[in-house]
DNA sequence: TTCGTCATGTAATGGGTTACATGATTAC
DNA sequence: GTAATCATGTAACCCATTACATGACGAA
């Protein structure tokens, strides 16, 4: 039960801030996050039933009610055990806020997330590619002179991409931990 | 026929330098690409299964021979189908290796691809990437007031991931053309 | 002798995409 | 009237991971 995949709980952030139609819900993910990417249609709709399901969230249908048969455009809303559920996710600073193709969702959600959680979310982001760096960049020590000029530089680009993401951790974690107040908190 | 998928790709290509176990494959693309990743048994095996089937790579069956029934280490090597789709990969230019999840493994056999094909493919690459910068900048300024801090940042940080990676690969293009000689080469 | 690494494989499962099928609404 | 976009959904498929099962070889 206690946490769902990453999907669920994007939709359940988007949710959140107002009722929107799986069409709407579909291009948000796109704007809100990356701005690379499409969720298709095929995982969308599923996704949404299994939430209706598992009573995550509920519909108003705008015109189902009025004609009889037809249809139409369904309006997904939150329900209180979807609301608690994401406010039990927000709440969350564990290993699943750093993760790769998490990192994103949980950062875009920040804004209702409490300072200190922020923090160590973040913090727990830079430890984890600061460790992926010191790995690679020891293996990389290691076969250095098997590589070619074209691997070597793919490899020296893949390191620099990553070194920068720390930089920008960096750049945010100061900046929470000024608005925090002191030099209170501290990392693992 | 035309063109197989990146791992049976990424495995023609490593294996065209030497023979090697399974085993021994699962390293070298874990250290030559990325270096972030590690393909898991469950998808290597089965994949140098399809090959042998295929008939792009044989097997030397180390100690197999000598003791009777044990099953032993295993030399995956190219056969020569497997060397002439290889090649036929090689001069190739085509969107396959410009895409996402291909080009790293493109890019990693440059020391095998001839001037001109990794100029265009460099090129490719460049351009798709510019316009999907392009997209993503103006649909965020269209959207822009919409988001929060956190949000903005996000996208921020992401845009500015892809633009230096399309510096990056302006210098490499830059240094590729001079390396050719003139001003011959007309990008599309 | 036991621990770490080398080494090979299968089965179940998961999470996604593409292609298909359908139709309403809006702007030109 | 016709094209673009809005809108919903299913079925088939793809490609990967995880968990499982097995065992050899070298070093402490």
């Amino acid at each position: 039960m206690p946490h769902s995949d990453v999907l669920t709980f994007a939709i359940l952030g988007i949710l959140e801030r107002s009722p929107l139609h799986g069409y709407q819900i579909r291009k948000r993910l796109g704007t809100e996050l990356g701005p690379f990417r499409a969720l298709s249609y095929g995982s969308l709709y599923p996704a949404l039933k299994r939430m209706m399901t598992a009573g995550l969230i509920g519909m108003d249908a705008d015109d189902l009610k009025v004609k009889g048969s037809r249809r139409s455009k369904i309006a997904y809303r939150l329900t209180d055990t979807g609301r608690n559920r994401l406010e039990q996710e927000l709440a969350n600073a564990g290993a699943s806020s750093w993760e790769d193709g998490t990192f994103d969702v949980r950062f875009s959600m920040f804004d209702r997330t409490d300072p200190e959680t922020r923090l160590r979310i973040l913090e727990g982001r830079r430890t984890r590619l600061a460790e992926r760096l010191e790995e690679a960049g020891a293996a990389l020590r290691r076969v250095r002179d098997r590589h070619d000029a074209y691997t070597a530089e793919l490899q020296r680009h893949g390191l620099e991409t990553v070194e920068r993401e720390v930089e920008w951790l960096d750049r945010l974690i100061e900046e929470e931990r000024s608005a925090l107040g002191g030099t209170e908190t501290n990392s693992a």
